[in-house]
DNA sequence: CTGTTAGCGCGTTCAC
DNA sequence: GTGAACGCGCTAACAG
C-alpha cells in the first residue's frame, strides 16, 4: 500500500481513504491513486484489515459433511440472505465422526468470522458444554442442546405426526419407520420423527408396532437395504415413513426392486424436502422443515449475538440464550394417495 | 496473550512458544502458561497470526453454486485429501450468474487464503484474463480458459462419446442428447458433451440428427420439462444422453410420466456419477469424470504454485501454466441395456 | 481535504 | 531456556 502512496505522491493514508471511501477525498488523488493501485496490480491485504477492524464481515457455517445436499442447500439460503448486506458466507466442514467434530470445534479456526452457525449432528450436549469460545455462536441441530446456547431447530415431531397422520387418513395401517429409533423428543433428529410417528398413531387411536421401527444409518445405501430387510423377514407393511429424504430415495429404490408399486401397494413419505426430492419416480411427498424460516432466524439470532459484543458469547451473562423451533409442513406429491372423504 | 504471559510470570514470546511449539520450552513453564490460558479461557488470534506469517494453511473452493450436489461431492473429496496435511479447505459461492461470479472474483477475498481453486462456469476466457490475482490458482471448468492458468477438467467429449457408442451398440438408434447444444471441445460442458456424441454416431457410421438435440438449462426442472417436450412434438426416440446427472433425473421423471418405460422403451445414461444416481428408480447409468484423480490433480497443481510462491501466480513468467484432463469412464447401471453379443 | 502517529496480536530475530 | 524489540498491512484518532 506504500508503494501505491508512493507512486501516487501520497500517504498510505489517502490510499485508504480512497478504497474503503470513508472519508472524502479529492476527484483528482482519488484518479491518481486508483491508477497507480491499478498500475502497481496492488491488492488489498484483508488479512490485515481484518486484524484491524476485529471484523470480517463473514459468517460461518459450520457442517459435518459437505456432501450432503441438505447443507447445500441451507448454505445456498444462507448465502442468498447475507449477500445483500454486504456480508459473506463460508462453509467449512467438521468432519463426519464425532471426533473429528470435536477436534474441529477445539481448533480456534472461527476466531476468523464474526459469527459461526454451527450444525450439530455428532456431537452431544456434554461436548458443547466444554465449548469455550469468544465467538457468537448459534446451534442448528436436532438433539438437546445446552440451554445457554441459542439454537434453532426443525418441528422433527410435529413434522413426523402430520406426515404419519395423512398415512392414516389414507387407509395405511402399517407404517414402517425408516431410520427410526427409540421415541424420544431430545435425543436426535431419528428419535425425534419416531416420536411424532408414535403420537400420530395414538392421536388416531391405533397401535404403534414396534416391530415397525426400522433403524439405519442416514446415508444413501440405507432406505434400499432396509426396504430388502423388511421385504425378506416378511413383515407386513403399506405405508413407509422415511426419516429423511435421502433415506426415502432408498426405500424407493428398494421398493421397486421388491416389485411394490408406489403409492397403490405401499405408500411413501420423506423428510427435509430436498430440492431433488421433486424428481424421484414417483416424486415424493414430504414434510418440509420450514427451511427458510429456520435459516432467516438462525441469522436474526446471530446477528443479536454478534451485536451485542464478541468476547462474551459463552458466558451468556447477558441476554437469555434464544431457542427456536421453525414449523413444519406437509407437502404431498405422488407417493401418497388421497385423503379419503 | 500478554494477559496470559502476565497470569503465567513470563513473556508474551513464552507463551507463543508454548503455544506454536517451534521453540523448546521447560515443561514447568510450559504447564504454568497452559494453566493460565485455559484460566483466562484465552484463544489465539488467527488473523494476527496469519498476517504475521502470511500463510493461512487454508485452501479455498469458490463454486458458483453451494445447493448443486456435484460441488458438495467435490468439497468433501478435497477437505478429505487436506486434512491428513493439517491444512483447511473453505467453500465460498462465487454466485449465481456472470455478473455475480465477476464481482465476487473481483474482491480481493482470497488473499486469505494460501490458494484458491475456482470452479468457473458463467465466466467466458476474457473475464478470465481480467482477473489479475497474486493468489496461487487453479481453474477448474469445462470451457476454453486462458493458457496461462493452471486447469483442471474433466473429458467430456471422451466420455459422452463413450457413453453415446454404448447406446449404439446396444441397439439405439435415435438418440436425443438432453441439455445439448452446438457440438465444440471448446465452449463448455454441454457443447463439448454434445460433441462427444456426435464423434460416437460418426464413429459407428451413423447419423447424428440434429432434431435430437434438446437444450435445456441445466437445473432440476429441465429434464422433465425437455421430455414433455420432446412426447409432445412426436419426436422418436429410444434413448436419452442426458448431459448431467440432474437432468437424467428429471428425465426418468418425465420417461415415468408418459408411460415409457426404461430401458425397455428408451435407454437413459447420465454424466457426473452423482453419489444420489445410484437411487434412482432405475438405477442410473452414468459417465464417471474421474472425480478422484480431477480432485487429486487440482491440489498438485496449486501446490507447486504455492510453492513456487504467491506474488507471482497471475504473470506466470516462472514455469509453464499445466493442464490436465482427468479420464471418463462409463459406469452401467439398469437404465442401459446389456451390449449385444 | 490530507498527513502523522500509534497499535490491532502475533512471531521472527537477535540478545542474554 | 527466556526476553525485548520490531514489523506484518491496515486504519482510527487527532492534527493541520
Amino acid at each position: 500500500m506504500s508503494d501505491v502512496a508512493h507512486a501516487a505522491g501520497v500517504s498510505t493514508m489517502t490510499v485508504s481513504n480512497v478504497l474503503t471511501g470513508r472519508r472524502r477525498v479529492s476527484t483528482q488523488t482519488r484518479t491518481r491513486v486508483e491508477r497507480a493501485a491499478a498500475d502497481l496490480g496492488y491488492e488489498l491485504n484483508l488479512t490485515a484489515r481484518h486484524l484491524r477492524a476485529g471484523r470480517t464481515d463473514t459468517v460461518a457455517l459450520a457442517v459435518p459433511f459437505f456432501d450432503h445436499p441438505y447443507f447445500g442447500e441451507l448454505a445456498a439460503r444462507l448465502a442468498r440472505l447475507l449477500a445483500p448486506e454486504g456480508r459473506h458466507l463460508v462453509v467449512e466442514q467438521t468432519g463426519p465422526s464425532r471426533e473429528a467434530e470435536l477436534a474441529a470445534v477445539t481448533r480456534a479456526r472461527w476466531q476468523l468470522y464474526d459469527g459461526v452457525l454451527l450444525s450439530v449432528v455428532g456431537m452431544t450436549a456434554a461436548d458443547l458444554d466444554d465449548l469455550r469460545t469468544s465467538v457468537p455462536l448459534v446451534l442448528l441441530g436436532e438433539q438437546q442442546m445446552p440451554a445457554r446456547y441459542d439454537h434453532v431447530r426443525m418441528d422433527n415431531v410435529g413434522g413426523a405426526r402430520l406426515a404419519t397422520a395423512h398415512l392414516l387418513a389414507t387407509g395405511a395401517r402399517r407404517i414402517a419407520v425408516v431410520g427410526g429409533a427409540e421415541p424420544s423428543a431430545d435425543a436426535g433428529m431419528m428419535p425425534a420423527r419416531t416420536l411424532g410417528w408414535a403420537l400420530a398413531h395414538e392421536d388416531a387411536g391405533a397401535a404403534a408396532e414396534p416391530g415397525l421401527v426400522v433403524r439405519a444409518p442416514a446415508d444413501l445405501a440405507s432406505g434400499r437395504e432396509a426396504v430388502r430387510r423388511i421385504v425378506r423377514d416378511g413383515i407386513a407393511f403399506d405405508a413407509v415413513l422415511a426419516v429423511t429424504d435421502t433415506l426415502a430415495a432408498g426405500v424407493l429404490a428398494g421398493l421397486a426392486e421388491a416389485g411394490l408399486r408406489v403409492p397403490d401397494d405401499v405408500q411413501v413419505v420423506g423428510f427435509d424436502n430436498l430440492a431433488s426430492s421433486e424428481l424421484t419416480v414417483p416424486a415424493l411427498s414430504t414434510v418440509d422443515p420450514g427451511h427458510e424460516h429456520l435459516a432467516t432466524e438462525a441469522l436474526r439470532l446471530l446477528d443479536v449475538a454478534v451485536a451485542r459484543g464478541p468476547g462474551r458469547g459463552a458466558d451468556g451473562a447477558a441476554d437469555a440464550p434464544r431457542h427456536v423451533t421453525a414449523p413444519a409442513e406437509l407437502v404431498l406429491r405422488a407417493t401418497t394417495r388421497e385423503r379419503r372423504g
